[in-house]
DNA sequence: AAACCGACCAACCGCCACATT
DNA sequence: TAATGTGGCGGTTGGTCGGTT
């Protein structure tokens, strides 16, 4: 479906690569991954340039260590859901699945004294067709991802049945939003990573004005233009 | 200085369901 | 309805880097 095996360019990006995208995602806007390639004539498959989008290029994106209220509210994030990174990501602004997995298997684990790898064998977290369900309805931006209704899983550290888990959920949101406020800001009632989404689609900048005006914000812009 | 080793993380893989044709 | 295309997920791999010997 990716094409044949070998037209693609694997390993990491350049920046060659990132600036064709990103020129690509201004003009075209997200989606349609797999026309990157014959549009632009980047040897990426259009797997590749989503990833690269959703983990590194997007604006909503955040960079840079783990806060303390990240660590807590992944960690207890993941006692209700499991390896559910997408929806745990959904819950942490600005970090993505890869970033919180990786985040979680590298440092929490071992924090907490969690064995993160069970074996070699690949274990579904829950039902696939359950998983389904949440991606149909889950926006490829993970910033704003509503919880759904959770499945039972026998085969995650989730103990807590749906209610449950949903009513906790809903706990969190209070909380999320003071990490939001606290990394990234919310002056005018617009947050930051929809600035930096307007910006590379055309959007009116003017309304994002105060946060270019900011410079205590420069350490959460994850992307360099000076490459560009 | 160089070899080794472990931690980190970007990227890939395989699978799946939904959307489109 | 079936076939194909697309997007999304979690698990895993492998390259890079910094610390240690």
């Amino acid at each position: 479906m990716e094409g044949g095996g070998n037209e693609y360019k694997k390993g990491l990006w350049t920046v060659e690569e990132d600036r064709i995208l990103m020129d690509y995602i201004r003009e075209h806007g997200k989606g349609k991954w797999n026309r990157v390639n014959k549009v632009t004539g980047l040897k990426r498959c259009g797997k590749s340039c989503r990833l690269r989008w959703m983990n590194y290029l997007s604006p909503n994106v955040k960079r840079g260590d783990f806060s303390e209220e990240e660590d807590d509210l992944i960690i207890r994030l993941h006692k209700l859901l499991g390896n559910r990174w997408s929806l745990i990501a959904g819950r942490v602004p600005g970090r993505t699945d890869n970033q919180v997995k990786n985040h979680w298997n590298t440092h929490l684990s071992k924090k907490l004294g969690v064995n993160s790898k069970k074996g070699k064998t690949k274990a579904k977290t829950y039902p696939d067709s359950e998983r389904a369900k949440k991606n149909s309805s889950t926006p490829s931006s993970n910033s704003n991802s509503e919880l759904q209704p959770l499945p039972n899983s026998d085969s995650n550290s989730n103990i807590f049945g749906d209610d449950e888990v949903a009513a906790a959920i809903d706990g969190f949101d209070d909380e999320i939003m003071n990490i939001k406020d606290n990394n990234i800001g919310t002056k005018s009632g617009v947050g930051f990573s929809d600035m930096w989404e307007a910006m590379m689609i055309g959007n009116d900048l003017n309304l994002y004005s105060s946060y270019l005006l900011d410079p205590t914000l420069d350490d959460h812009y994850p992307f360099q233009f000076d490459h560009l």
